[in-house]
DNA sequence: TTTTCAGTGTAACTTTTATCACTGTTCGTT
DNA sequence: AACGAACAGTGATAAAAGTTACACTGAAAA
């Protein structure tokens, strides 16, 4: 069930997350649905209830580039800067699962960063931790081959989900890491005879190793 | 000749300029060096105030990543995010000129945070113009192949530089692309081919093309 | 039950990138 | 002038990744 936003968020103010509840609406958006495109124009900001979302990088041929998830308590630092700079969304969104999300329209954000300090604690939280992530994910495409970069998304899956049970299809691994299903079902074939993973239909289990950190 | 504080950071308000000049210590770094270590202790961040940084992710074996240039007049997000998280730096710092930095404390950053709007309004726009430079390198390695990525590089390098001669070794360029010296030299051997560099000895020379935007 | 189809396995081949080996050139220093 | 070091060119080969093609399987739909 959904958590009380106080609960989710609970590093704001009081007064603050009473504005929240006021001014923000609640949207829920079913599994595996788009709830933010690319260059579409961003009118506001998101905070994640429940659920589970995907943020990606999208080139002009329409292929897509897994950067991050967003799990309840977080909000998405890309599309905030777009939101603040006025300018059309740089990635694209999509639910995992049936989602809930917090709308909070950008004139608000803005207002909040000089009224509620714990606000803009969170706004650079964000930013900051976004940062973070965005390194890593450079090091991987930078200095990684796609074995490396397959068992670091797949650890990396099972970590957000809780679960060493990877429910995906290689076509969808393939897509996210701008690969192709072959070069994946490869891959996941040597991993299973290294012991690192077995292979069902639609399904990965990681063995225990390194997994679930 | 090293120009006034109040011209490069104008955005900034006087007292704040006032409080930077006061606080902050200048240091003069030469050509070639190493301002900023991979897992050094960040204790304060930097504003470039002449010359010309570049900003590297390395790895464990060395390698190391160029992912964006300092100008004057701009400070360094990571660097920023690693001083406020109180953590080791993420990143390495090279000159490439003979540079001027401005160094400043962590805890005045903090503290200006909320004392100065004009302060915080600019490192939240240097995170967000940071966090965009970051996408397009990210579309880079995760999209393109090495020819273009080639290109791409030696674009920024000559928009930049305000120069469409590049003054670097092919080697040079290989290891800020982590690639290696061959096919750089080979791959720069086609693009003379088809006519969008001239090649010299420690100098490319790119043609009218689609170069300095 | 039969049919259909998404998901998977895999061989063959190509392209891209990396590595090794060697050559030649330029430039500064002795 | 001779030497050495850094830079550049290139062929041969290997490794990594992408592409094409086709076969098989299991689960769901008809």
């Amino acid at each position: 069930m959904i958590q009380p936003i106080h609960k989710l968020f609970s590093q704001l103010e009081p007064a603050l997350l009473e504005q929240i509840e006021k001014q923000g609406s609640i949207k829920e958006i079913p599994a595996g649905e788009i709830l933010m495109r690319t260059g579409q124009y961003v009118k506001s900001t998101m905070l994640v209830l429940e659920g589970m979302v995907k943020i990606f990088r999208e080139n002009e041929d329409g292929n897509e580039f897994l950067m991050y998830y967003l799990q309840p308590g977080e909000a998405c630092a890309i599309t905030m800067v777009c939101a603040s700079k006025m300018e059309a969304s740089k990635v694209m969104a999509k639910t995992m699962e049936n989602t809930t999300v917090l709308m909070l329209p950008i004139q608000l954000m803005d207002e909040w960063m000089s009224k509620y300090k714990s606000w803009y604690y969170f706004v650079l939280e964000t930013y900051r931790n976004r940062f973070e992530e965005l390194l890593v994910l450079i090091d991987q495409v930078a200095f990684r081959n796609m074995d490396e970069r397959l068992l670091f998304y797949l650890e990396r899956h099972a970590d957000i989900n809780h679960s060493n049970s990877i429910q995906l299809s290689h076509q969808q691994i393939a897509d996210e890491l701008n690969s192709s299903r072959e070069v994946i079902s490869r891959l996941l074939k040597k991993m299973e005879q290294r012991n690192i993973v077995s292979l069902h239909r639609n399904a990965i289990e990681l063995k225990q190793n390194a997994a679930v950190k």
